[in-house]
DNA sequence: CAGTATCCCCATGGATACTG
DNA sequence: CAGTATCCATGGGGATACTG
């Protein structure tokens, strides 16, 4: 989530630009806010575990192999920052915090299986692509 | 394209793990190298505007505001090595260089459409989430 | 258990200059 | 036109130590 990630070029751009250009750069920038989102190391992770139900912190750290705490800390924030996530504290000792899913959060579950059907799907055609460009 | 994103963690993760674990830890590897391709700061605005049709570099660079030549340069190296696009030369002065989406590029395309839906269906309301949470 | 707080490395990527 | 080469700032993110 860089913090210049809001509007990354649209103070540059060309004011005399056209209606669909505008349309265009305006789409441009919210692929890139999606992307600063989601196209972290470990949202994506994170969003596909919780996708199978409700985590707490030691779940997910264990279950996700080698983020760490902190990265686990920062990216759970931020997910339930943008309304992705909810985090739900039990009063009681030794603390216990549950992790979720929002509504929203389960409306970009469909797009990241989409995403990750696609990688399964052509995974051997890109480790082949590059073994090719390589070769060259 | 990190150097050393093929295996970020498989080499540290217990052997003694089950098959169901295994096949976990895969898939998390598989969306890395998906996010790892795609995920970077151009990727997918490239990907998203050869899906219009054939484009020469300078076209590139004029339609997607904000990239240097550096970064335009090595993106399309990138998708170029992962058999996403192909980069045709017309031995001609001057130089002349047309970039398209391959066959393998096109069928990402689809999955980039819909991720590209999602944010603009959501965008708002990941925007009132963050001034919610900011709020407090 | 579920975090914070620090320190610090190094990869991403921008700016600039040069070239076949 | 379509790059390559070089330098360098920023910040993402890992390791470690500490805490309510």
């Amino acid at each position: 989530m860089p913090a210049n990630s809001a509007d990354p070029v649209g103070g540059r751009v060309d004011v005399r630009m056209s209606a669909v250009m505008a349309a265009r750069d305006d789409t441009t920038c919210r692929v890139r806010d999606i992307l600063d989102r989601v196209g972290d190391k470990w949202s994506l992770t994170v969003i596909a575990e919780l996708g199978k139900g409700v985590r707490r912190f030691t779940e997910l750290k264990h279950t996700i192999p080698g983020v760490s705490q902190r990265m686990l800390t920062v990216t759970l924030r931020g997910l339930e920052r943008d309304g992705l996530v909810s985090r739900t504290v039990h009063p009681v000792v030794p603390p216990r915090v549950d992790y979720e899913l929002t509504t929203l959060g389960r409306t970009l579950l469909e797009t990241v299986w989409a995403l990750l059907d696609w990688a399964l799907q052509h995974v051997d055609d890109i480790d082949k692509a590059r073994a090719d460009y390589d070769a060259r």
